[in-house]
DNA sequence: CATCGTTGTTCCAACGATGTAAAGACCGAG
DNA sequence: CTCGGTCTTTACATCGTTGGAACAACGATG
């Protein structure tokens, strides 16, 4: 692998007027920037970024902190924050936490100012303690607790009320929730949406019909609805707190014979790919996903260059996603 | 951000001995470990990973190029690779080709030694000339053109016979494929094996059942599906080469009130977390996608040492699962 | 007590790049 | 012909780390 030395031995100048014009520095002279580009293309020269970076105090890298790739709405954030990234000459490196306290504060441990300039958070479990970064942060979503970070991602009221809205619209009146969990901010949010939206229409608040979830997987929106389907009087719409949950909701309501959206109305979160090709295909809430991932990339950008420490809450657009689960063709 | 300088003025010992410690070499006198060790600790000492990487002349870095998060399989399959490539502390960058031939040239373009140390590729489109790769790297799945690299994967064609085979021992007689494309190696070989299992059991190969698709998304699949529908003489099974082809030909299929499995038997090939909670769910041969990663990790750490060049052809294994869409509860 | 081998420590150079300061080239003005 | 200023190039130090050689201390050996 060339050098800028080998470079510079074989354009005959010194090291330093190479990295110049490397760096495009105006004052060469057109004959030596001629041979050194000459040099350059010949060499095939490749700075390397290590060193550069070394030199420059930066590293070139931001962090993703993500749960998992294998829920799909991370796997489709992550292909955003990665292009986005890119054209800030960032590359992106991602951590999984798998949802629990240690993975998180492992994954945070291992970002010191050495390895990335900055970091994407998307916590869930970890505590207010742990927020003691030694890079520039923002956060992906709403945390249980208050935390001293700039944040970036749709308004989950508004949101969770804009769902329970459309099903109220649709003539439903015992409107079940999946998801609930103390641990999880946008949960709490969510079900602060969702209180209002009945609210609004008059409807009682029945707290058997908020049916918690540990996780957010399938399986667990599956059992959560095989729960409300054994009540006596079984609900006749569902907000679940994601895509996953509602899968996992209409493959029990498959498997128990009930007709989704007849006797039962479903809205999921997230917007998934695959939410659109479900039968029945799923209404959700659409945040843009491609809008979070430039606002959170945009908002390191400032940060990382001023250590002015203004907190900023960036609200990012939504949509509703109004597909078969909630209105028959 | 601690030096080794900052630890060893606080310990009171030279800066090399602070890195022996630090890299555990043995020869040094237990009580100036001692103080090193409470230097490290009082300081917070994390080493630069840059220049240590710098000096080591190796970046801590592999590369993992593939076509789009956003298609579960990579999602899954990166998910995998990162744990994996944790486990020998390697990070793990990755690089989307969104499967074009520009795309993949991009991204091995600006895969240099001083960048990563490996690259795991998985190509689609690249040509043989392409691979004039700086860095030792592997293969996933199967390549159109001959290549220069070892490959990590399962047996394609032996997979595609199973599952085909599958079908066949429940009754289907005219057994359609969905996903043939002249460009994807796997696609061939998925191909090979659909008509060996036709011919091992005497059934007439029509080329007019052959359905392909450009890309392997779900839209892709809803269509193939439909043009098969509107046959003369539809299929009465369909074997897909991906569970996102299957998952758009089910939509289809539920779309033009076709009954799956009783009218029309379906197998995708990935087997898609998605997949077991369709409805119907899926049957889907099944790639073992975590000894994939870890295969084409260790491949990996085997080339990095040593240079020599023996190409090698890990085969994983794979099972079928099956599921409703081929076999009623 | 000179010599030796082992153990423990330090100094120096190097990885590849860039910032700084100083030196060199060049020009026009006095 | 000198001076002062603008361009242009270079030498050197530096980022944080580690490998290698040199050196120092030590007890054991002859």
């Amino acid at each position: 692998m060339a050098t800028l030395k080998d470079v510079a031995r074989l354009a005959g100048v010194s090291v330093k007027t190479v990295s110049n014009v490397v760096n495009g520095y105006s004052f060469v002279k057109p004959d030596n920037r001629a041979r050194v580009e000459a040099a350059l293309e010949a060499t095939g020269y490749r700075p390397n970024l290590g060193a550069r970076n070394l030199r420059r105090g930066r590293t070139g890298f931001i962090a993703l902190v993500l749960p998992e790739l294998s829920i799909p709405y991370f796997a489709e954030l992550a292909g955003l924050v990665i292009a986005a990234a890119q054209e800030h000459e960032w590359n992106v490196l991602i951590e999984q936490t798998f949802g629990t306290l240690s993975g998180e504060r492992l994954a945070l441990a291992s970002l010191g100012p050495h390895l990335v300039d900055a970091a994407i958070l998307s916590p869930e479990a970890l505590q207010v303690e742990d927020f003691q970064l030694s890079v520039p942060a923002v956060m992906l979503g709403e945390h249980a607790v208050d935390v001293p970070l700039s944040r970036v991602g749709i308004d989950n009221v508004a949101a969770a009320t804009f769902a329970v809205r459309h099903l109220i619209s649709l003539g439903r009146r015992r409107i079940a929730a999946i998801g609930a969990n103390p641990q999880r901010g946008t949960a709490a949010l969510r079900l602060e949406g969702y209180r209002a939206a009945l609210a609004e229409a008059g409807l009682p608040f029945d707290s058997s019909l908020v049916v918690p979830a540990l996780n957010y997987h399938r399986a667990d929106g599956a059992a959560a609805m095989k729960a409300l389907l054994d009540m006596r009087n079984p609900p006749d719409a569902v907000f679940c707190f994601n895509d996953l949950l509602a899968v996992g909701a209409m493959r029990t309501a498959a498997e128990r014979f009930v007709r989704v959206p007849r006797d039962l109305a479903i809205v999921g979160f997230d917007n998934n790919d695959e939410s659109a090709y479900s039968s029945p295909s799923l209404t959700s809430i659409a945040p843009d996903k491609a809008a979070i991932a430039r606002a959170a990339v945009d908002l390191l950008r400032e940060r990382a260059g001023s250590p002015d420490i203004e907190l900023d809450d960036v609200q990012t657009p939504f949509s509703l996603q109004v597909r078969e689960s909630t209105v028959t063709r």
